[in-house]
DNA sequence: CGGGATCCGCTGAGATACTG
DNA sequence: CAGTATCTCAGCGGATCCCG
């Protein structure tokens, strides 16, 4: 099924009215850190550890007000295991799956075209 | 061509790193007023006061820096007419309708779901 | 009409230190 | 190891004035 922009825009045109839920969860997703930390979890399950290892440049802070948004969205889930040291565990849901199926193509052609676009 | 999550993510590794220019355009164009100006672009040319007013929300300075942050980012093309009252539009070039037939699904999928998330 | 420039208050990001 | 608490400061948003 081909979907023309026009139509598509027509369905998500109450994303321009203030106070839109739709605004908000995009904002969680579209966000600095958001966008990383779903990206590293789509390789499969991560350690709080990993996650501030592998997505370079963010804080403790904002690494785990990142993860509890997500969290509240139900796009990733939090297993913590009883263990001595503590282990925790952070991976996608099948939601969070459905959405970086869409959101990971538009990464790839940021990625490809990005140094071309920054060089001006 | 049918790509696995992994392959794509492989491409787009760079992303975790400082300073990756892929980092710099992603913040841009995910950030919370250029996805909504961009989303307004994909309908057509649109005038500033258009879009002052389409954009629910966003102040003039907010939306005279996201312009030219996409503008110089090549996804957003301004053409100012000397007339009197003066007219400038604002319209998507080519790289920008290129970014948006990647975005538009993410957007379409997040408004569908979106106040299913937020009401938790 | 379509902005640019400036000041200013406030939120929220970031670094650092500390804890279960 | 996996966070929380605290502090600081940059950036957003608002208001105002101005210009082409």
């Amino acid at each position: 099924m081909v979907v023309s922009l026009a139509e598509i825009r027509e369905r998500s045109g109450e994303v321009f009215m203030e106070g839109c839920p739709t605004r908000v969860v995009l904002d969680h997703i579209m966000s600095k850190w958001g966008v990383l930390v779903l990206l590293a979890l789509t390789d499969g399950t991560r350690r709080w550890g990993e996650l501030r290892r592998e997505v370079q440049g963010v804080s403790e802070k904002m690494l785990a007000s990142t993860l509890r948004t997500l969290e509240a969205d139900g796009l990733v889930a939090r297993t913590s295991y009883p263990e001595v040291p503590p282990r925790v565990e952070y991976a996608l849901t099948p939601l969070g799956e459905e959405l970086m199926e869409r959101m990971m193509p538009l990464v790839e052609w940021v990625a490809a075209r990005a140094s071309g676009i920054i060089s001006r």
